[in-house]
DNA sequence: ATTCTACTTGCAAATAAATTGCAAGTAGAA
DNA sequence: TTCTACTTGCAATTTATTTGCAAGTAGAAT
């Protein structure tokens, strides 16, 4: 459990209003949100405040950003949960969680391949699909 | 090299000037393409035909669309090339490809240990870090 | 070659996503 | 309590994507 007002300091972000209740609903989502999601869930945040906020937390690494080829981005908390990705269904769009992304040795070979990189910094990755619902019809 | 028009077709579209001209394009290309920057490239194509093409294209596995965290998605020709992905400098946006995404035991594992999921039918993976330049800033 | 029609396209308009500018408000240091 | 740099909301823009529709045409059927 991470104490918000904690985790902001740290990072040097000012304790307001607005940033703790997006953090509180990102922490009680169990799967990543759009912005329009994470308005919805404050209450009376602006809608640039909620973009403003998750840019500067995925800068500060309290929240990464997730690409589901929607036309839009999702994030989530970081904080707290492992190195996970998602697996999508691509027809009612359900969202599970999975682990075991062993990037590490596969950044490694691309690096080194690479003609022109330093250093990798963060990865994504995703797995579209069908769920067993959508799969039978 | 692939035949345009047989590609096409074999896939149940018709031939005609705005598909080949976009598939011209982005067969020319050697980085995924927004489709602002494919407009760009043909004569006179409408930016709506653009996003129809671009998805017909991608239904029918011609293309893939690329999500590199940018406000909009960039499309890259499936054919030819094998199974690959991208390292991304996340200060001057430039992209390589790299390969040896060994995705398919990662997965079957997911697969495996997800609650509800039948099938996985695509995936994505992309790197994202510094490219020797911008990392020596 | 001509006809026919379902498939395509461009254009205008609408909708959605993300960004920017700025004045008013305030967290937290002093 | 004061002060100010950091935040926020609101309006306005800009950029991305979708939708509706009438006109055009590729390709199948004469
Ligand atoms: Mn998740
Ligand atoms: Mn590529
Ligand atoms: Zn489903
Ligand atoms: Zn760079």
């Amino acid at each position: 459990m991470i104490v918000i007002a904690d985790a902001l300091k740290k990072r040097g972000f000012r304790v307001t209003a607005p940033r703790v209740s997006i953090f509180n609903v990102l922490q009680k989502a169990s799967y990543p949100m759009s912005v329009q999601e994470v308005k919805m869930g404050t209450k009376g945040v602006d809608t640039v405040t909620v973009y403003r906020t998750l840019e500067a937390f995925k800068q500060a690494g309290l929240v990464v950003q997730v690409d589901l080829q929607r036309g839009h981005a999702l994030y989530e908390l970081k904080e707290g949960k492992s190195d996970h990705h998602h697996i999508v269904c691509m027809s009612c769009k359900k969202i599970e969680d999975f682990t075991g992304c062993d990037y590490q040795p596969i950044a490694q070979q691309a690096l080194k391949k690479s003609k022109g990189f330093a250093k990798i910094i963060s990865h994504s990755l995703e797995l579209f699909g069908l769920c067993a619902l959508c799969a039978t019809k």
